[in-house]
DNA sequence: CGATATCTTTGTCCCAGCGCAAAGTCCGGT
DNA sequence: ACCGGACTTTGCGCTGGGACAAAGATATCG
């Protein structure tokens, strides 16, 4: 596949860079100094593996950049895609919700940058960093919220709705705005988006392919543009 | 329907109510002596609101005895569950997850007994209480798993497994020994597992009356037991 | 103890969308 | 510039299980 350098040691790195991220925003300078120092920092090339599902889990990680997909895999070898990650989102915290293996696989969508600390620094993160531990539940919060909603969705609507939604949420989370629309800003397949929607790559296919001819969306290879999300708002309702 | 005398002051807590109940198993007597001294016990008929999705979240409550449903009911009034609580479990903790409206309605499938607390007393219960936290954050981690677990059947199994699956999570999270069997503990409808399972009673009805003539399962008006709980394994794996 | 509401079973029809198959297109690598 | 692999499109037939319908069974209530 796409083999990075394993782990490459990056200049020094920048305050700047966690300051403006929810968990660490509230933060002084010097906390901020001394969560870099002493993290692990790691670039990823596209497809591949952070940590694995089922695997003790002895890290928790920050995305700097880039876009992980956290997914699932069963015993029959499908893949099911519990979420996708942005920038400047932890990922791999089991340790805040109490478990020691990690119940889900990230995978990284886009060449990536990964900060990471060993769990036992946890504690000292929730008891020390003001703001670290609820900006962390918020997130889980919202991580709670999609999961539930799209179970809701999966149990009432129909296909074509399901991936109506699916499509929304990923421009909210993660839209780049462009010339006449707003494009998923990382590379999806139409695979990719079946096991977000509990269906099969064809019928995603298919469902693109119409709502390009009435002008709802645009699509290349792994790329798809919205370019009327009121449109789609209304098809997502059913 | 069913109303109950709104709301009744129960004789004195006694601190053995809780001692035995995660959050709280780890405190000292005083500390649980604070904890009900501050609490509002209040008993639901079956079938009763104790909050609903989207109102303000001004409390959170621990179930001390009964079986509540949690579910969510979409914009044409469907509803899906979203899970089971039995007693001994904390519900309505939109403050663990930094919301501040409950995401879901908690309706009582039993008669139950439930404790309250203002949120205002969350983090002084965070803070203070050795292990409350803790244990509250694996309670969210396994409903998350649980949602988790419920996204891949969805996306990947036929119904026949996922309502087999349903059920065999029921009783392991609230079965009860009888002769012969294990008993799901509550009355629950075929409507009610539909709910739980994206489909519809009919098919339930069928699912049900197969296994029945097959051994594997005796079911009654509301009551469900399994008389072969490995059968239904073997079957919920597909 | 009827009457009425709730829950369950079973039958029949039918279609959304999956499985399978086969081209077509795009891309990175040598 | 070509080759091979990865991604996409489209056609076609089939079926799991939903929709609709109607009758039975069991609880609740006056």
């Amino acid at each position: 596949m796409n083999e990075l350098p394993s782990r490459k040691t990056l200049p020094r790195l920048d305050e700047s860079l966690l300051t403006h991220f929810p968990p660490f925003s509230r933060l002084e300078r010097s906390d901020i100094r001394a969560i870099l120092d002493q993290a692990t920092s790691r670039r990823y090339g596209e497809g591949v593996a952070i940590f694995d599902e089922g695997a003790e889990a002895e890290r928790f990680f920050m995305l700097l950049d880039g876009y992980v997909r956290v997914v699932r895999i069963t015993p029959t070898g499908e893949q099911v895609t519990a979420f996708h990650i942005p920038a400047g989102q932890l990922l791999g915290i089991a340790k805040a919700i109490g478990k020691d293996i990690y119940p889900a696989t990230a995978v990284t969508a886009t060449d990536s940058i990964v900060l990471s600390w060993p769990n036992r620094l946890w504690d000292s993160f929730v008891a020390e960093y003001e703001g670290f531990s609820t900006e962390t539940y918020k997130t889980v919060g919202n991580r709670v919220g999609e999961l539930n909603d799209r179970i809701v969705e999966m149990a009432t609507q129909q296909v074509e709705q399901r991936v109506a939604n699916a499509v929304l949420r990923l421009i909210n989370q993660t839209g780049r705005k462009v010339e006449g629309g707003i494009e998923i800003d990382f590379p999806i397949t139409r695979q990719d988006l079946s096991e977000l929607t509990a269906t099969t790559l064809h019928t995603v296919s298919r469902l693109l392919s119409g709502w390009e001819k009435q002008g709802l969306v645009q699509s290349r290879r792994k790329r798809i543009t919205v370019l009327s999300p009121h449109a789609l708002v209304v098809l997502s309702q059913g």
